[in-house]
Order: structure tokens, then sequence, then C-alpha cells
DNA sequence: ACGGTTTTGACAATCATTCTCACCATGGGA
DNA sequence: TCCCATGGTGAGAATGATTGTCAAAACCGT
């Protein structure tokens, strides 16, 4: 029904390419593209299709192993998280992620949209700025 | 340096496509993309080139006259909103959108991004949801 | 190894957005 | 008023990310 690959439902042994795309972006710290992955792992040595890449990240973003967001020009982007709701701190310069969290936020979030009669409420939330090193690095 | 058209800071008389543009985006309750606006315009008689309604709906960004927000699928979409900060709460079906604000989450956001030593702190935050008269006409 | 199912990947097709650049409108100065 | 400089327009080409296609390859239980 849903489609898509495997991965969570099914749960079969992940391919050698979806372990690929998996540890690369355990690896990497900050949000990484659809395009840099496929490019990174190629000059890796072990290449993935560009549509593997696409439909490995699409699934895990599904299954909740990765978090998207998008760039200001609105590139998809994708970084592996802690599991649990939370949002991001991005540095503007150096692409730095700080994981962050307020409760008060999502009550917040729920109940100004419970007040408005919505239902089946969701949010997304970015923090965006310069890092503390970035700052000292640009005068 | 910051290129862009006119609007705002050398503020000449708006042209009839930019006028065209913004009334369109007036008239419109919903966030609207860009290729909307243009098929609408064009539909409408006064027909406006695409680039110029890329160009004026940036730089009404940029001169904070409309809002701007990402949809699931990455399109950019616009929308007449009063010129104090604040949030969008939207109708995931009918695309009914309500402004709210939290001044609490204001205030988070940017002592989060502080205390992780951040600085030029910026957000995003919207909510979406299923409003009342969606709800009522899928069962 | 065999037949059925799933995944892969090279390549084509989409599609929003940006770029180009010749052409038009405006406005001030001669 | 006439002329040119500046800035806006727009048709179409170019770009670039994402998705679709579909035959070949990898898997899997038998
Ligand atoms: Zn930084
Ligand atoms: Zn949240
Ligand atoms: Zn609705
Ligand atoms: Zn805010």
């Amino acid at each position: 029904m849903t489609s898509s690959t495997n991965t969570s439902a099914t749960s079969r042994k992940p391919t050698r390419q979806q372990a690929a795309v998996a540890e690369l972006l355990e690896r990497s710290d900050d949000f990484t593209s659809a395009q840099t992955v496929h490019a990174r792992l190629r000059d890796a040595g072990a290449g993935v299709g560009l549509a593997t890449v696409y439909r490995t990240l699409q699934s895990m973003v599904e299954a909740g192993t990765v978090d998207v967001l998008r760039t200001d020009d609105g590139e998809a982007v994708y970084r592996a998280c802690s599991t649990h709701h939370h949002h991001h701190l991005v540095c503007r310069a150096c692409g730095r992620t700080v994981e962050v969290e307020g409760p008060a936020v999502e009550r917040w979030a729920d109940t100004v949209a419970r007040d408005h009669g919505f239902s089946g409420v969701t949010h997304t939330l970015e923090i965006f700025g310069t890092c503390a090193d970035c700052t000292a690095a640009a005068p």
C-alpha cells in the first residue's frame, strides 16, 4: 500500500546500499543532501545509484530514523537523529547542528491548534543562527 | 548587493505587474505558489511573465510584505500577511490559514540559541492539522 | 539450481526556479 | 520636447533536484 521499500514494517535485512547510506549519515554530524550522499558514496568507492539513495532516504524518514528539513533554496537535507521528538538549532555558516527540545513549545502548538478546532496536529520548528566558533572566525 | 527590484528601499511606483501580483495575493486567503499566481494572472487576462512573478514575489518577501513557506514537496508558497512577526496554523486539507503568535516561543527560541552560543538567531515554525470543517467533511 | 519477489541503477522525464538578453517604459537633463 | 540612461519585462533556454521507467541483479524459500 504505502509502497516504498522495506525498512521497519516487513523489516528485512538492510541491503548493502541501504546500510551504506545509513552509515554515512551516522558518521556525518550535520544535515546532508541526497545529492551529496550520493557523491560521497561514489567517491568512497562503494557507489550507490542516485535513485536508490533517494528511495532509501525516503523510507528512513518514514521509519523515523532520520530527520529531514529544507534548506533556504528548497533542497531536502537529512540527518541521523535520536528517535524522540525534537528540533534543531543549526549554524548558518558551518552547519553544526544541536538537537533541542521544548516541552512547553510542544504543548503550546497543540493547544493553539486545538483552540482553533484543528486535529491531527503536527509542526515544524527550526532555529538558525551563527555558532560561537563561526562568529569568532568571521569578524 | 541585495540586488533585486525596487519595492521599499528605493520605493518607486509599483509597476502594473507588481501591483497585479500584490493584489492577487491580497485577495487569496491561503498560501499560493508562484506557478499558481502566474496561471491565475494569465487566466484573468492581465498576464504577467513567469520570471516577473518570481522576481516580484522575492522582493515582497525581502520587503516583509508577504510570508513564504515550503510545502512538503519543497515548493515555495506565498501569502500576504500582517507585517509583525507571527506563525501559521495551516489546514492540510483545504489550506485555510490562521496567523498565530506565541511570545513565549519567541523567547524560548532566542534563549536556547543564546545558551548554545549562537547569535543572529532566526527561526521557522509552522503548525499543520485538519480544520474543523474538513474534519466534518471527511468521516 | 529454480521460480517468484524485491531492489537496484542507468537513463529519461518532470518541474520549479533561475538565467539570458533583447526589448519596453520612465524620467531627468539638454 | 527629444534623447539617453536606468531599471523592469518576458519568452525561452538552462539548471538542478527529484521522480519515473524498466530491464538486469540480488534474494529467498523450496
Ligand atoms: Zn558554525
Ligand atoms: Zn516539536
Ligand atoms: Zn480545512
Ligand atoms: Zn516566531
